[in-house]
DNA sequence: CCACGATGAGTTAACGATAACAGTACGTGG
DNA sequence: CCACGTACTGTTATCGTTAACTCATCGTGG
């Protein structure tokens, strides 16, 4: 039953078994007012017998646009990675766009294989989660393509990205963090050549200078790439002896290596991060959680790309940058800190 | 900079610049060696300066294949899911295929036109995780390409799938809170219309009888198809005169829904499920999960599906069914059970 | 000195669908 | 009765690439 290669039947067959041309067949499956009833009937019933489907390939080449767009996200695996890819899909979606994917693995060296990849496959547009700093592959593609950013903003290039509220959101978790009077707050980041590393220590500072305190750069662990890393680094940073007073994570994954030190180690800690989530809310802990829609990023750049798609022809306005609104969230009871068995049950 | 409709340079143009014809252009990139060093040198040069690059779209017509494979999926923002795309990227990339991916958001009536429209695109093969049970659409798509389902077997179809050792992981799970003296052990699942959902329950009966116990009816939810639906139905039987000694969740989302329940509830059960999830082990609960390998069945499905494509000519071997393992993992203590704060920290 | 193979490069046609154009058959009004 | 519009359908050429074939040039051996 399995087709060979070059598969099915292509509109001549059909034709020939309606018997007519090739032409009135796509004129009937167009939706072409110029065809008699007759006719568009027996085509039709062609079209079934032969389970025909008409080759997108085929016309692609001939009418310009593969209704594809090409995305590329660091780790999938990530939920944060696969909700953006949700809001991509459903924008495309809406508008008769297909998604193709491709994950870096965080590998910024693949990235640019990818990208060329998807460019020779025609996607008429690129919405890219930059693996690293060196983004000049993307200037390439923008030949051919308009191409925005999500999550990390163009370095040296002139395009459209979304962007979160990072400086705003680490700002205002640990003033929450501050504003409970604790002072001694480290900072669990990732490398800070990534943007959302540096932003986001950034906030985690501005909050400190407007309390009017310094932050003690003992506490400071940058460069975390995963739960495992952030784990030592946490444990590494209990075990001092001027043991900080809460926590702030640069993300989901450092959080996570975080609380799994904090569990083992015995102790409970205020913690404050980018990103809620799955099951942030019965740990138990006091968590001060930036939270965002990831689908929105993916939405909102979508978007934009889109929004280019349709005005090719015109004069391309000036690149535009989105922000995604960031909003804190907390989950434990905050009254209490200092460390201690964790996981109070709130009440049946 | 950004190229207009029908976008860039081609082969022709190539050629002029090199003052080549289009077909030794061709020859150049396809490394035919019938072409003199000097040319060849001048081809590059031309390629570069204009930042050419082949239409995939054009060599997928004329050599038919588009190399491309579709992959349905039912959620993606279930990492259970994420892994299994990750795994069949994977796989795919190794072959030289790419991965057009599509998201049914488990409804089953916008699966057949996902599909269709991947059929379109010319893949040459799909993946599916089928939403349904009707798989009628399915066997129209396999007049045109080789399928492999994923996840769930088929229903009155002919094809390739990759399953998980659904009974026996819920058996050997729910064996080990019977073992532990747990006679009433709820059982929350999802829709047993579902493959999974209706294996699962097998096996959790099926390790009651072993031990000569009859499940108890009024313990039995089904039905259940997120982590809310899930937590309802926990606290429902929580609140139930003869309470239930611990959970048996057929997946990650009812899992957490009932674990939100018996949290809010202030309560401690020895839970069982499948699928493990972030942070399950620091959840200080006496937890007893059936894990497998997302990312295998991905891989898994993608192998018999090239293995298919690579023998197009061949009589089809008979459809085959490939059963990835699972195997349990155990959190928490398991000598106490009963009622009780939870969280109880592991030692420093 | 010429036939012939090797070498390098161009021409033609086709993949499947479709825009643009070109009929053909019919009816209507002058 | 014929010019002309209308309704329907067929032909041709094209999208960008490449398999198969053709063609020109050069060197070599009989």
């Amino acid at each position: 039953m399995t087709a060979r290669r070059g598969s099915g039947p292509t509109m001549h067959d059909v034709g020939k078994l309606a018997q007519v041309s090739a032409m009135t067949v796509s004129r009937v499956l167009k939706n072409d007012p110029g065809v008699s009833e007759a006719t568009r009937e027996r085509v039709f019933a062609a079209v079934d017998k032969l389970g025909y489907r008409r080759n997108q390939t085929a016309r692609s080449l001939r009418l310009g646009g593969s209704g594809m767009i090409g995305l590329v996200v660091t780790n999938l695996a990530n939920p944060f990675y696969s909700r953006l890819a949700l809001g991509v899909q459903e924008v495309a979606t809406e508008y008769g766009f297909r998604m193709l994917l491709s994950n870096s693995a965080e590998q910024a060296e693949r990235e640019p294989e990818l990208i060329d990849g998807l460019v020779d496959h025609q996607v008429e547009g690129l919405i890219v989660v930059p693996a690293g700093s060196r983004q000049q592959h993307l200037a390439a593609a923008m030949r051919h393509v308009p191409v925005v950013l999500a999550a990390r903003p163009p370095a040296g290039l002139d395009t459209d990205c979304v962007l979160v509220e990072d400086f705003h959101g680490a700002r205002e978790a640990t003033a929450c963090l501050l504003a409970e009077g604790h002072t001694r707050i480290a900072f669990l980041g990732n490398p800070p050549a990534l943007y959302t590393g540096a932003e986001r220590l950034r906030g985690y500072w501005a909050a400190h200078e407007e309390v009017g305190i310094e932050p003690d750069n003992a506490l400071i662990r940058q460069g975390l790439v995963d739960a495992a890393t952030a784990e030592r680094a946490t444990l590494e940073l209990l075990q001092q002896a001027d043991r900080p007073a809460a926590l702030f994570c640069t993300n989901n994954r450092i959080s996570q290596g975080a609380i799994r030190a904090l569990y083992k180690a015995g102790i409970t800690l205020p913690l404050a991060g980018f990103d809620d989530f799955d099951l942030s809310d019965v740990l138990g802990l006091p968590l001060t959680l930036v939270s965002y829609d990831a689908d929105e990023i993916g939405r909102q750049a979508t978007r934009l790309l889109i929004d280019r798609l349709e005005h090719r022809d015109t004069a391309p306005p000036a690149s535009r940058r989105v922000t995604v609104p960031t909003r804190v969230i907390r989950y434990g009871s905050h009254s209490e800190h200092g460390d201690g068995p964790g996981h109070p049950p709130a009440g049946a």
